[in-house]
DNA sequence: TGTTATGATTTTTA
DNA sequence: TAAAAATCATAACA
């Protein structure tokens, strides 16, 4: 992780590669040589007869720095205070500074990555759009919920699912945000307190503020990958929640009776050509309270059972076209609108099916389901106009 | 617990 | 591309 020895102080490793063979700190010795010369006519150089001598002060110095560890705090900072007073300590400074510079070098060219983890941001937008980051406004149970909405299908007791959900959803967040504010606790303390600690260290050894922005960013990158963690399983945690939510939405759910009887009012009255027009499934899905999707699968279902099993829609069609026959007379009766059946507010297109769908009286079956041919296609009808309304008034009142 | 009813989905067809 | 047809999954019921 760090490149350069000497973060604690304190550490068994501090200073200990001074000295060591093959390390940088073979040329310290030569440098703290070539420093003193070249710095002659330093007044803490004054006095040095020769190199000898030199080389016992610096080498005094490196021993001083590799047995400072050794020590007891007291001894260490003792010896620490000492070295800081040491007249060699410039040379010795300069030295390690150049050192520095060499193995800077090699820091220079291990580039940061200074991007942004993708993962991360993915993650970031995800837990945004969920609602468990960012402000709190129910975004996710919302989102869900409009999920659920615009494919269709949201039934009424939904919303007790749509509660649960949300409830769910607030302890992620309430999970995420607590450990979330704990990372970023710990993070700040322990980047101030290695912050502290080379702030100290600068005394003694060359210490960049570049190099502890470095720290830094290691640091953050550390906390980083752990944060990272924390987000993917909270987004797993959101996505076992969401699926489980999605899957309660498909679970079947029979229409109302309401409903049904609206579907089955359209559906009898309009025997001859049940393929109500897009304003007219618009119409029904306001009235029964699902979705025009729902209304074209309830015709498509209804449609290929009813021609497979006439028989058994008997009775329906009897009992629909009775009742819708009644409230057509009703209508004709008084100045008030037929549609007061009760069952939906979409305009009935007239008796012209009504009885279509009764059963003859001495109960024979019809030769083919009533309202459809023997071809297979409903009467009037060859085969159903793509996109274009196969709904119409004037045909059903022809038949 | 088995059967039926029914809403939804998928595949086929014209 | 809409509708037909087949199929699935589950609610409802006996």
């Amino acid at each position: 992780m760090l490149q350069q020895q000497p973060l604690t102080g304190n550490g068994p490793s501090s200073g200990r590669g001074l000295g060591l063979s093959g390390h940088p700190g073979m040329h310290a010795l030569n440098s703290v040589q070539h420093a003193s010369q070249h710095r002659s006519d330093d007044p803490a150089l004054e006095g040095t007869e020769n190199g000898h001598e030199n080389r016992r002060d610096i080498g005094d110095i490196l021993q001083q720095i590799m047995t400072i560890t050794d020590q007891s705090l007291d001894e260490a900072q003792a010896k620490k205070h000492a070295l800081n007073c040491h007249r060699m300590k410039p040379a010795l400074f300069s030295v390690l500074c150049e050192i520095k510079e060499k193995t800077g070098l090699s820091m220079r060219n291990a580039q940061e990555d200074e991007s942004q983890d993708p993962q991360l941001v993915r993650l970031d937008n995800m837990l945004l759009a969920e609602g468990v980051a960012g402000p709190e406004k129910g975004g996710g149970a919302a989102a869900a919920v409009s999920a659920a909405t615009s494919s269709g299908g949201m039934s009424p007791d939904s919303s007790l699912e749509h509660s649960d959900y949300k409830t769910k959803l607030t302890q992620i967040r309430g999970i995420y945000h607590t450990e979330l504010e704990k990372y970023e606790q710990a993070c700040t303390e322990f980047t101030t307190h290695v912050m502290n600690l080379l702030r100290e260290q600068s005394r003694t050894r060359p210490v960049t503020p570049r190099e502890i922005e470095r720290m830094v960013g290691i640091i953050h990158r550390k906390f980083s990958t752990i944060q990272t963690q924390l987000k993917q399983s909270t987004c797993e945690a959101v996505m076992i929640l969401r699926s489980r939510f999605l899957d309660a939405r498909r679970k079947r759910r029979n229409f109302s009776k309401q409903a049904t009887e609206g579907l089955n009012e359209y559906f009898y009255s309009h025997l001859s050509n049940p393929y109500p027009s897009e304003e007219a499934k618009e119409e029904l899905a306001k009235s029964c309270g699902i979705t025009v999707s729902q209304v074209s699968n309830w015709f498509g279902n209804k449609r290929i059972r009813y021609k497979k099993n006439i028989g058994k829609f008997q009775e329906e069609a009897n009992l629909y076209a009775m009742k819708t026959a009644l409230v057509v007379r009703q209508g004709n009766d008084s100045p008030h609108t037929p549609n007061s059946t009760g069952s939906g507010s979409f305009s009935l297109s007239g008796s012209a099916d009504l009885f279509l769908g009764v059963p003859p009286v001495n109960g024979d079956q019809a030769p083919y389901p009533m309202g459809v041919q023997a071809n297979g296609n409903w009467n009037g009808r060859n085969s159903p106009p793509a996109g274009a309304s196969p709904h119409s008034d004037n045909s059903d009142n022809s038949d």
